[in-house]
DNA sequence: TTATTTGCAAAGCGTTTGCCAGCCC
DNA sequence: GGGCTGGCAAACGCTTTGCAAATAA
């Protein structure tokens, strides 16, 4: 399999190969697409974006693909309630998501209060936090007119 | 139809008759199956449960009752990652869920803190809060007993 | 070489829907 | 009576999978 152009490697790419993950043409452009996304692409986005590379990937690839990358940890699998996986690159951090209700744009945030009371609730509970998953949904504020208030 | 008690209306069923909906038997059973659940079934359980008192009910009606309900806001709808959907009575408080990895147990929790961070985060970013979901996935915290392990 | 990975199409799962009979108001 | 509602089965959208051919190591 020919990449048409052979960019450098791209930090998903690298990360797959330091877990010795085979390293095929498909997954290389994959894990590419994905590197180079700042938003939260579905599977079938993914998978429009990896065809614009090239052509020869198919949908069950991106699925197979995007189960392998979540279960080593390498990306991170999001529900904003659309009925459809949505995935980005996993960076170290922490943080949510607050979804903008009339566009679908997705802002991203952290908040150390926030993570502060999560974790004393959960102990106050008798349990110790696994995971947690905070979505916000929203409208953006009008900033009316002239008075650019 | 005839059901074969006929128990005082349960909460549900008076929310749906002030809102005008025709009280059809199937709909009367399966908002006393919710008014009854303190757990969070999900369509095949309510379907279960609702079979154990009429076997006149079909899956679907349940799907379309499930969606009615939760349109004219009497239940509330719950995805705890387990990729169906959850239900539970809408009461008027605003509450969360711990969700225990190893046993599927849910513990809904609510807090001021919390809710004051996320209206707080909410505004910074410039948006009205509409909605918000917060999970917590736990593992329950061993309390180390003179060996009742 | 040889165990993995891919493409294709079919299947799976939870959920919705078209259709007609049946029930509630 | 007349329209809303229910049952059935088929369809749906997203995701997974069985199988044979293709490929990385």
């Amino acid at each position: 399999m020919t990449t048409p152009e052979e960019a450098l490697p791209s930090r998903l790419e690298r990360a797959c190969a330091e877990r010795g993950l085979k390293m095929t043409g498909q997954r290389r452009i994959i894990a590419r697409v994905l590197s180079e996304s700042a938003d939260h692409p579905d599977v079938e986005e993914v998978y429009r974006r990896a065809s614009a590379i090239d052509t020869g990937i198919s949908l069950a690839t991106v699925y197979r693909s995007m189960r392998l990358f979540e279960e080593i940890g390498i990306i991170q699998r999001h529900d904003f309630g659309d009925g459809r996986a949505r995935y980005e690159e996993a960076r170290g951090d922490h943080h949510h998501h607050l979804i903008d209700i009339e566009t679908g744009e997705v802002v991203e945030f952290q908040d150390p209060d926030l993570e502060a009371a999560v974790t004393r609730i959960a102990r106050h509970l008798g349990f110790d936090m696994i995971g947690q998953r905070l979505e916000i949904f929203g409208r953006r504020i009008q900033r009316k007119g002239p008075e650019t208030a």
